[in-house]
DNA sequence: CGGCTTTGACCCGCGC
DNA sequence: GCGCGGGTCAAAGCCG
């Protein structure tokens, strides 16, 4: 009995402790329902931001629109008024390097037959309408002399301007054509994928970078004359820096001319922004400017565009645009932690750059980033464009930053910025029409490659970009799980859908096969 | 076997 | 004029 009575209260306790333990559980339960709670409500809250900021963001971007759309028809009414005979090209919008490459390449196959046209002596500054049958690269300005002297002179050895009398006599005479457009992006593949079919024909180990150079031909055409040079950057060894030269003489796939666009985008403002800071005022070699003026052609008239934080010089023997697409640690970065500034280029110091930084923010700081092609909004920010691939990273507000505070302007110390003070210089920053200047610029980049895309090929669709068609466009590109691809997805996809049209109707049959883990660039 | 990469040699421009 | 460094050539090797 005994024995029974002590294994009932053991069991007793045993219930009791049970039941304690269950108190304990449900208490725990409750706390980390409260808990829950509150997560929710500051999720809420951090929603409700978000919606705030998303408002402001669609508000600037209607603003932004209005005038693009405002601007267009200014433009072709000018147009139109002063030159009825571009009506049909008027429809047509294209990015090109200096002077229009189509217009060039039109200019070679009439070479004989006809004088050049009036298009063919001016510089075709940015955006100009064109329609041609050959999509302008990513380096159009560089190499048209090239093609003229060196591609039609001497198809038989197109690919040796050094040892090319006439090559380096064009050259001497306007070096400005020697323009590059660089293009930093985080990539660990040997080569960025841009769609164009790459051979190497050599290798080099410049003197202070450890990471050989490699030099690549476009074999997409056999006497095309464009070269790109392929380097690690030595400070990170993730970027790869593409250094394209030349111009295409044939036409490119699809998938090559996303990067065509956007590099031509930045080349054309070069190419105009040397022009204009050459011509305009005091021609000193070392004339920088924090901020580059540069204009948009479009149809013979030219629309200022300030882009802060570049330089150029105005007689450079080889400008160079970079554009920065790349990006920074993903996985470390914490709020507001702002990281060192980007890696300084490494260029040959007789050579000019214009930096252009279609980057985003650091880390959570920067409200908005292309990711693999998906728009990602974050938090407390607004104005940030990440052309980077999957990690946020410096941008053009952060250079709008350095360029405020370089003018005088009352911002804090980068890294050391603290939130209050980003929401602050945030406001500020999108209020200011400059700012707005260098979110239309690089939208302007975007939309103008896809018309480049879109008429390159000769359909004549038309209009076919603008901001309220490619914007949400972007917006909705699903992410790519791949994060290795080095190709221009978001572009790559935007040009698909706007150009597929043109393009499927072009003579152009080579279906594209990007893929990145292949050291050459494919386009079969 | 054709196409591509590798790599040493060569050419040329630039700075001193 | 010389040396250095970047860019290119071209033969050899590799690969599918």
């Amino acid at each position: 009995m005994e024995v029974d009575l002590r294994n009932t209260t053991q069991m007793i306790k045993q219930e009791q402790h049970k039941e304690d333990h269950l108190h304990a559980c449900i208490q725990e339960d409750e706390m980390q329902f409260e808990l829950t709670k509150a997560e929710m409500g500051e999720v809420r809250e951090e929603n409700q931001r978000l919606r705030v900021h998303l408002d402001q963001i669609m508000k600037d971007y209607q603003t932004l629109q209005k005038k693009f759309q405002d601007i267009f028809h200014q433009q072709k009414q000018t147009s139109t008024a002063i030159n009825p005979q571009t009506d049909d090209e008027s429809e047509l919008v294209s990015l090109s390097l200096g002077r229009s490459s189509s217009v060039e390449l039109i200019k070679k196959d009439k070479r004989s037959s006809t004088p050049p046209t009036k298009s063919a002596e001016g510089l075709g500054l940015g955006l100009s309408t064109t329609e041609s049958p050959v999509i302008p690269s990513p380096d159009n300005s560089l190499e048209e002399a090239k093609d003229d002297a060196g591609e039609t002179s001497t198809p038989q050895k197109p690919l040796t301007p050094k040892r090319n009398g006439d090559d380096q006599e064009v050259l001497q005479q306007n070096p400005a054509k020697k323009t590059r457009v660089s293009v930093r992006v985080r990539c660990d593949t040997p080569t960025m994928n841009d769609g164009c079919q790459w051979r190497k024909y050599g290798q080099k180990i410049a003197k202070g970078n450890p990471c050989p150079r490699a030099y690549y031909r476009c074999t997409v055409s056999p006497t095309c004359p464009v070269r790109k040079q392929v380097q690690r950057c030595p400070q990170d060894m993730s970027i790869l820096i593409t250094t394209y030269e030349g111009t295409h003489n044939h036409q490119l796939p699809v998938s090559a001319t996303a990067m065509a666009s956007t590099t031509s985008a930045a080349a054309s403002m070069l190419t105009s922004g040397s022009t204009t800071s050459g011509s305009n005022s005091n021609p000193s070699p070392s004339t920088t400017s924090h901020g580059l003026n540069y204009y948009l052609n479009e149809n013979s008239t030219l629309k200022p565009v300030y882009l802060p934080y570049s330089s150029i010089s105005p007689s450079p023997s080889c400008p160079t645009v970079t554009l920065d697409l790349t990006s920074n640690t993903l996985s470390t970065s914490s709020p507001y932690n702002y990281r060192s500034p980007p890696v300084p280029f490494i260029f040959p110091p007789r050579y000019s750059t214009t930096n252009l930084n279609f980057s985003s923010l650091e880390s959570n700081a920067s409200p908005i980033s292309w990711t693999n092609g998906s728009f990602n909004y974050r938090e407390n920010q607004i104005g940030s464009l990440n052309f980077g691939s999957t990690q946020p990273q410096e941008n053009i507000y952060h250079s709008f930053l350095k360029n405020k505070s370089m003018m005088g302007m009352p911002t804090t110390n980068q890294h050391s910025l603290q939130p209050d003070t980003i929401e602050a210089a945030t406001r500020v920053i999108t209020s200011d029409p400059n700012f707005q200047s260098v979110l239309q610029a690089a939208l302007t980049s975007i939309i103008g490659g896809g018309a480049v895309g879109s008429q390159g090929l000769g359909g004549k669709s038309g209009q076919t970009v603008k901001l309220g068609d490619t914007f949400p466009v972007f917006s909705n590109f699903p992410s790519t799980p791949n994060t290795n691809k080095c190709s221009t997805t978001f572009i790559n996809k935007s040009m698909a859908a706007s150009s597929m049209n043109s393009q499927a109707a072009g003579s152009n049959s080579r279906s594209k096969s990007t893929s990145p883990e292949t050291s050459r660039d494919h386009v079969v």
